[in-house]
DNA sequence: TTGACCGGAGCAATCGTTTGCACGGAAGTG
DNA sequence: CACTTCCGTGCAAACGATTGCTCCGGTCAA
């Protein structure tokens, strides 16, 4: 590897000066700055990132950590690639890892990160205490929380309004006729579930249809759990009309159940799920859902903690995007 | 951040000696050793990785590099979950970035891993003669390739055999009875596809059907071009029985326009495609597929990588993994 | 003429580790 | 008892950058 050494020596110049060409090059007489530049030219060479994010303050690193679920859900990939995009296009790397929803995972990779000094990191929390995050970031690291939040933190945050998503998906199921749509809700220590859980009593009250406690099960997030208690709900009597369900691999795992049972969708079940697909066109049936939009909250995450570095005693930033209703056809 | 110096004060013992109670603990007298330990303990102390790959040479900086066309789509996605996993079962961190099939892009991650000192990289070559790539092992880089591979390179390599596994996808077909099987193949400057294309040749050879170059469209690797394409196929007369689909995202493009022209799948035009997905059953009707072992893929680069690091000079290892044809109703 | 000021460049400390070398004392050998 | 050997530890030099401070020469105003 070339390093400031090398270029100082070509140019006839200190390090510091062939430094600060490259930091604060209007400090430089121009004669010397063109002479660096020259000999950086020639000799190709690149900064070293490591030695200089161990110098830098924090803040200045040009490195994020971002910590998701599971890259395999297309749901975090999207949000992924919305971090990478606005990381890139303002020359920070990302450093990805998959805490599988553990804590202990999640508490690990925090180490790491932390150990790696980057600026800030931007992930969802496992679940509404997640201690590691809160002391994280009480010690002062950047943090944006996405698509779920904690209680009472003053962190930044970037959410989707999950409980109008869920109040908008079963008031159109409700609108079709249904009378009896059941829910197969995720995780209630998580945020977002529960958010959309109220969301589908939201709706049911609005069109004064009560409760049924045997209509809700509750779930994790994983394809299987979907198809499991799609199984159980499909044996409720009178069998719902309808089926709700909290996120997209659950969906996914419910459809299978359905058609393992030989029921048809729409006219035996009707279904709809929270997230989108990108082949959601091509399931059997095409598939109506409430599209989050993962890449502008992976985005917009991005840019608010590239804002909080470049500020950090502004006030925490909250950001709430709307979810849309996407008319396929499974109702 | 707590340091060594941190730990030394609190232990009355030079950093010299903390550094070393964490990578050669056999050489400190038992005693210190738990001294030294008690003291890390009770500061929580957390080596710095930056500073830490700053000092060490090559192979033994716990950082690699991933670099995929995009993250989005499930089979990269499932490469990158078999790389991280034995990443972190090692203690190596991950760099993952995204190269949207694009050389300048790659060419300037590769330039930031490089710059961030990972050990060494894992990534699919964009083309056959990638000269970024070329170049950066032959400065000593080690280097994976996975999925494709580089032409008269000797890079260590992890392969599927796409020859065999489009074979296989095709003699069905053709086992089933289909006489006009067309095929929509991928990029020719990549090897897998140029692969595929020779196995689809190698099957209709094997049963003595002609090949109609009229049967065979090129595309990128995208959902829009296997849609495109697909339409452009079923208009040829006469029109083919069954469709051979490159990869997944093309596959999932080819069943929509399939569907779009109200044909039935796969009474009036069987599909088959290469590489899974994770809801290939409950498309419309489930997916027959060839499923290349793709988490195997990640995990086996990564443990030849690590491989390489502990001995740089072994011969160039080369995996070939097989796929797998998996049976559903789209044929 | 003198002193203040300024622009441009270099010195050297620093970030947190790792590690070759030196040193001191204890143990072993003849 | 003198000499080597060895074990445990510390010193200090790296790794490659950034940056506060200093220094030097020139300009300008009084």
């Amino acid at each position: 590897m070339v390093s400031l050494t090398d270029v100082a020596k070509l140019a006839g110049i200190s390090i510091a000066t062939v430094s600060r060409a490259i930091s604060h090059p209007e400090k430089l007489a121009p004669e010397t700055l063109t002479r660096v530049k020259a000999a950086m030219a020639e000799l190709n060479y690149r900064p070293n990132r490591v030695a200089r994010r161990l110098r830098q303050r924090s803040g200045r690193r040009h490195l994020l950590g971002l910590i998701i679920p599971d890259i395999q859900n297309p749901f975090f990939a999207e949000i992924a690639r919305g971090v990478e995009d606005v990381a890139y296009a303002n020359e920070f790397a990302v450093m990805l890892c998959n805490s599988d929803e553990n804590l202990k995972k999640e508490a690990f990779y925090l180490g790491v990160m932390q150990s790696e000094s980057v600026d800030g990191i931007i992930l969802p929390p496992i679940n509404d205490h997640d201690p590691a995050i809160i002391r994280l970031a009480a010690a002062g690291m950047p943090i944006v929380s996405v698509d779920r939040s904690l209680v009472n933190s003053s962190i930044d945050k970037v959410e989707v309004d999950n409980r109008q998503g869920a109040f908008e998906a079963v008031d159109h199921l409700l609108r079709l006729g249904h009378k009896r749509v059941a829910m197969i809700a995720g995780r209630q220590n998580v945020s977002t579930s529960r958010e959309r859980r109220l969301g589908y009593e939201d709706a049911l009250a609005a069109h004064n249809i009560p409760l049924r406690e045997d209509y809700i099960r509750t779930g994790d997030y994983k394809q299987a759990s979907g198809h499991a208690l799609a199984d159980e709900l499909l044996t409720r009597a009178p069998r719902p009309t309808a089926l709700f369900v909290s996120n997209n691999l659950m969906t996914v795992g419910a459809m299978e159940a359905i058609h393992k049972r030989g029921l048809r969708i729409p006219e035996d079940v009707a279904i709809i799920g929270f997230d989108d697909l990108p082949w959601a066109e091509a399931l059997d049936p095409p598939l109506t859902v409430v599209r989050q939009p993962a890449y502008e909250v992976g985005r917009s995450a991005a840019e608010l903690l590239l804002k909080r570095l470049s500020d950090p005693s502004a006030p925490a930033a909250w950001l709430r995007l709307r979810p849309k209703l996407i008319l396929r056809s499974s109702c």
